[in-house]
DNA sequence: TGTATATATCAAGATATTTTGATAAAAAGA
DNA sequence: TCTTTTTATCAAAATATCTTGATATATACA
């Protein structure tokens, strides 16, 4: 119940959808990543993709400054069949933009 | 976009998740089986079903004084796996408790 | 008619969520 | 150590959602 709710309140949000469609596409990407592609401050940024995890959808790996989120695997078949429904929505995906200072930052 | 989140949206709260499963077990309800099955004053379970209704998972017939909620078919398959999942939650989900005035109620 | 029943909708208050700007913490390098 | 970079978290304001009680509408029937 409690884990259904914040899977379904994680995807009710039109920002969030689309930062989840974003990494669906390109995989791995940093804070920083979100924040220059969408345009948006780190402090939102951050907690989109907080509840995201919390969500049951991302997962996280710190390496050195950067934290890279990326589609959790496994994904169970009601998350999966999500992401293939928000895969069809006609939203505004930017491109990924990195302009992270390292060259670290592109591993 | 605006269809799947209003979508996600009808299943963000406990008490339409629990509606909608009572009337996915009970197959036919009126708006009154649900007052009285839940205890919620009228308004309240009005306004949910409406919610659930224009999130895609019910549909309405109006009968004389009554209106009946029954799940819609056909349904997607994203609804359809949602509906399933919310059947595996563990929700205390009341039993119908008949008590329409009129024996027309009872179809 | 007039009354009762079933449902829908509205307005107001209570709650919850989102956004922003500020601050904190942790890693890396001068 | 001091500074910079990256990320996380907090507090406050702006928005949105939920609940309640009141009112409106529509049907049925005396």
């Amino acid at each position: 119940m409690e884990t259904f709710l914040k899977t379904i309140g994680a995807l009710n949000d039109e920002t969030r959808l689309r930062i989840l469609r974003f990494i669906d596409i390109n995989k791995k990407v940093c804070v920083c990543d979100v924040e220059n592609s969408f345009d948006m401050i780190q402090s939102r940024v951050s907690r989109h993709l907080k509840i995201l995890r919390e969500g049951g959808f991302l997962k996280v790996e710190r390496i050195g400054r950067w934290a890279y989120y990326s589609i959790r695997e496994p994904l169970d078949e009601f998350r999966k069949s999500a992401l293939k429904e928000i895969s069809y929505l006609d939203m505004p995906i930017p491109p990924l933009k990195e302009v992270c200072e390292d060259e670290e930052c592109k591993i």
